[in-house]
DNA sequence: TCAGGTAACCAAACCGTTTTGAATTTTGCA
DNA sequence: TGCAAAATTCAAAACGGTTTGGTTACCTGA
């Protein structure tokens, strides 16, 4: 059933029809409550290739998620984000493209998306230090919104972001107010944004009291159990040894505390640990009593602002350059507690 | 610029050089050759909107998730499968359209998607036991490929799947043949169809042997890390505690080790583990030795073969029932050995 | 030389909507 | 009652490609 037809069963044309289903004004009540009634009686379902050529608008929205070759990881946390976000799509009309692309083809990808009109607008994952999609983007003029931010572009753009600087400034003040004065950090890799600001909050603590940051018990690597084992166990071995660990993933916690326990220490009464947790819904951080300690923010509810805040550009009905900073909560959980006394 | 623009500048007619384009034979080389630079060279790309409205394909493929009230759980495979899947779709021009819906909207999603002509197959995640979106999508005449099988349907549908079942059969004889007789099994949810064949598997290998399956030693849960330890403390609580562990996940796996280490046991030695192996990009088993003994079978590579068996039941160069039944491979890690004796 | 075939190209119709600009009907008011 | 204004409705033109059904020009062979 297409609009041909249902107006021709109505005898009237297909304008008047069109209009009565979009909510058009010039159209009288009467005729109005026909067409809706034929038209849910007939099961008559716009055809979506028709109506995007018609208006120019492709009502979809694409997210590209790169795939690094280097470490050959889909971003864990992107299925949530993207069940927050698809939720405002659906509630607008609009589609999901997906692309996840080897990020030697990402320009390509973009540039494409764009020319040959596939999306309204974008959205853009994982930023990296001075990303260079930004400029592209905004060169292609597409609609975008950055799921984070990229230090050092100094372009302006549109962005819903963690507050990662902040939440890691806190978790480390809290384990220093707890008297630990050998602070770890497994971060995620450091040319990703959020890991750069992570670390920064995590500087920033110490000099805020005071103390000088130790290379050693700084590392940057892939968010992985086996990782964040590896790298706890070597620092644990050492004289110096760390009294607590702040980790940039729930995953990271997991191989850290196992270390921990390894090596025959209580976490929580030897070894505190902090992590950082997205929520991510296979991923909890316990039900109802947390194990960890942890700056907690929802990566679905980052979806849904990203998505609303792209919507709402596409529609120019938000400012262009948009922000959005995201406070993380600390939730203390049973994985910190007061630096054991020194030997 | 669009078709007409560029025909104009080449003194050609639309018909032309569309099909100079679409490598039709119609038209000599030399005007192909001149057609193709002159797109090259202003960079033309057909719009995607006008692609589709003329040809009525939609070349693009949905993947329809389904979000489970119940749980509120994104499948956490599904980045890996669709990475997967992407990249044959990109080969093939097609678009990946992402719908992540609860699933009482589900048989709505599937009916616009079709009605709407937005996709021109899809791919069904997560079957269920008698799932009846196999019903549906065949009363609807969409193309469609299932990742996993549907227990209890009998139609004839097209699926690729990994043979859960003789996985963990054989994982079970391989603790069997180690000597071990008391083996839990810590399951997915078990309306899910996966989980299902697994615990059959299971049943299948200790009926071989002539051993009872005893109740106490089968779970079926959500897959988490603090389910997997859950269970396993409780298990190794109990006076007569299995002496192997099969779990259905890696991070049930890691859950489950967590128990046996907090008992003051070796994993390895004293309790030994096996658990399937998705081959997650974010959570590997290991890099160059696997941590757990494990049914392997890469997810991502599921996805292209779903994706491959999908595009051509769209083109009609593959039979429409068609199936491809994916083994699994044992590796062998450091979280199996001989049962204990018996003290 | 001419009929018939073929290679190369083109005009126009089509896909199913929205939207523009105009025509028709109804209403309000003098 | 008549006429302008407002309310409805409609025909036709987009949107940007593909496809159908020709047409033209050039060969080929009798």
């Amino acid at each position: 059933m297409n609009l041909k037809e249902l107006s021709h069963k109505l005898g009237l044309s297909p304008t008047t029809v069109s209009r009565a289903l979009n909510g058009y004004p010039e159209v009288s009540e009467a005729t109005r409550e026909k067409v809706v009634a034929a038209a849910r009686r007939h099961n008559y379902q716009p055809n979506t290739k028709a109506i995007r050529l018609a208006t120019g608008r492709a009502m979809a929205v694409g997210h590209v998620v790169p795939l690094s070759n280097r470490h050959e990881i889909v971003n864990p946390i992107f299925a949530d984000f993207i069940a927050g976000a698809g939720e405002m799509y659906s509630r607008a009309g609009y589609d999901l493209t997906l692309s996840i692309v080897p990020d030697a083809q990402e320009t390509r990808t973009y540039r494409e998306l764009h020319s040959r009109g596939t999306v309204d607008g974008v959205i853009v994952h994982s930023p990296l230090e001075n990303d260079r999609r930004i400029a592209l983007l905004q060169e292609l003029e597409i609609p975008f919104v950055v799921h984070g931010r990229a230090t050092g572009s100094e372009l302006p753009y549109s962005w819903v972001d963690v507050n990662n600087r902040r939440a890691f400034k806190r978790a480390t003040e809290f384990l220093l107010d707890l008297g630990h004065r050998r602070i770890a950090l497994i971060n995620g890799l450091e040319f990703m944004d959020f890991a750069i600001r992570r670390r920064r909050g995590y500087l920033d603590a110490l000099e805020g009291h005071g103390l000088p940051a130790d290379p050693d018990l700084m590392v940057s690597d892939e968010m992985t159990e086996t990782h964040g084992y590896r790298h706890a166990q070597r620092m644990l071995a050492r004289p110096n040894a760390p009294t607590a660990f702040l980790c940039s993933s729930m995953i990271i916690g997991l191989g850290v505390r196992r270390a921990i326990e390894d090596a025959g220490l209580k976490m929580g009464r030897d070894i505190s640990i902090i992590i950082h947790d997205d929520e991510l819904s296979y991923m909890r951080n316990g039900d109802d009593v947390p194990i960890f300690t942890a700056t907690r923010s929802s990566v679905r509810e980052a979806g849904r602002r990203a998505a609303t805040m792209l919507l709402g550009i596409i529609a120019k009905t938000s400012p262009s350059p948009s922000h959005e900073l995201l406070e993380a909560d600390l939730i203390i959980g049973q994985s910190t507690g007061p630096a054991p006394k020194a030997p």
